[in-house]
DNA sequence: TTGACAGGCTAACGGCGTTAGCGTAGTGTT
DNA sequence: AACACTACGCTAACGCCGTTAGCCTGTCAA
């Protein structure tokens, strides 16, 4: 907070003049990220032969270009009660078409999605992993519909 | 740092007889963390009919029971240098066993199940969501060697 | 008996988000 | 023109954090 009134010109509690806490910051910092994640999206999947590939490429790169967003986004539950009402939804929906409304595979792809992100962003894996090599595999397997026999023997 | 000399009946400079800073503490755990989840897949896929399902299984159980430790252990770089050697390698390879020895379907399931631990620990899925179903859509597709055409058309 | 050291302690540092309370410039009202 | 109100800066300070400086005492070896 005292590094963003400097920014500003300012000392520290002027900032609360102007808002009531460090919550309301990060809650609008999340609900910018959220919609333009949401816009990109829209624009990749429209008319893409592969939806699927291009949100993950778009995803990827997102997360790697505000690092510090995204962990803000993911690390804790969402506020959701501070969200204008349908943003999250909105955000899911490209990915939840693109896999034929499945919502299992939605978030399986959306799960690994994360985890890869996250475990780059943590610099988690060995300097010589093949990073592009892993998403492939992964989205081959996860996200592609192969139709599977789900519900079938239950 | 204070509520851990509170617990031992000690003030919190006095901890600092004892250990040279939080970090120390922190690779501790780590280092006990690593060692739990390494025999743990050992144990679990020790003749194990579908072993990736068993880790898979295990990996959700102790991050679940974790909680603070797995993301102590996940949130940033490990501390590689301050690691018995092999540690890591360890931890990893009864799933890369479990794969194949396939780097990139092991990287790839790690990821989905990291990335769904931590959606899950991050209170990220909508309350009513079907946890294990996306878990199971996921493992399906992703580690189930279907002999991908992979390494053919490059 | 003396000296060293292990391992407690208090006081305090500089960081954090935040609150209390003060001063002032500008605006709108009478 | 005079007044009151509000917007918005400020300093001082709070209680938290990890950590350091420096002091004191009990134990044990030479």
């Amino acid at each position: 907070m005292r590094a963003i009134a400097t920014e500003l010109g300012i000392r520290a509690p002027s900032l609360y003049k102007h808002i009531a806490d460090k919550h309301e910051l990060e809650v609008a910092l999340i609900i910018d990220g959220l919609t333009e994640q949401a816009e990109a999206f829209e624009t990749v999947t429209d008319g893409a032969a592969d939806p699927i590939a291009a949100i993950a490429v778009v995803y990827r790169s997102w997360a790697l270009a505000h690092p510090h967003r995204y962990r803000l986004m993911t690390d804790q539950p969402l506020p959701r009660e501070d969200l204008p009402e349908g943003l999250e939804d909105r955000a899911a929906a490209p990915l939840l078409n693109a896999v034929g409304g499945d919502i299992d595979r939605a978030r399986a792809t959306w799960a690994f999605a994360h985890g890869m992100v996250t475990l780059e962003l943590a610099d988690r894996f060995p300097h010589d992993a093949d990073i592009d090599a892993a998403w492939t595999t992964g989205l081959n397997g996860i996200a592609n519909t192969h139709m599977t026999e789900k519900g079938i023997d239950t």
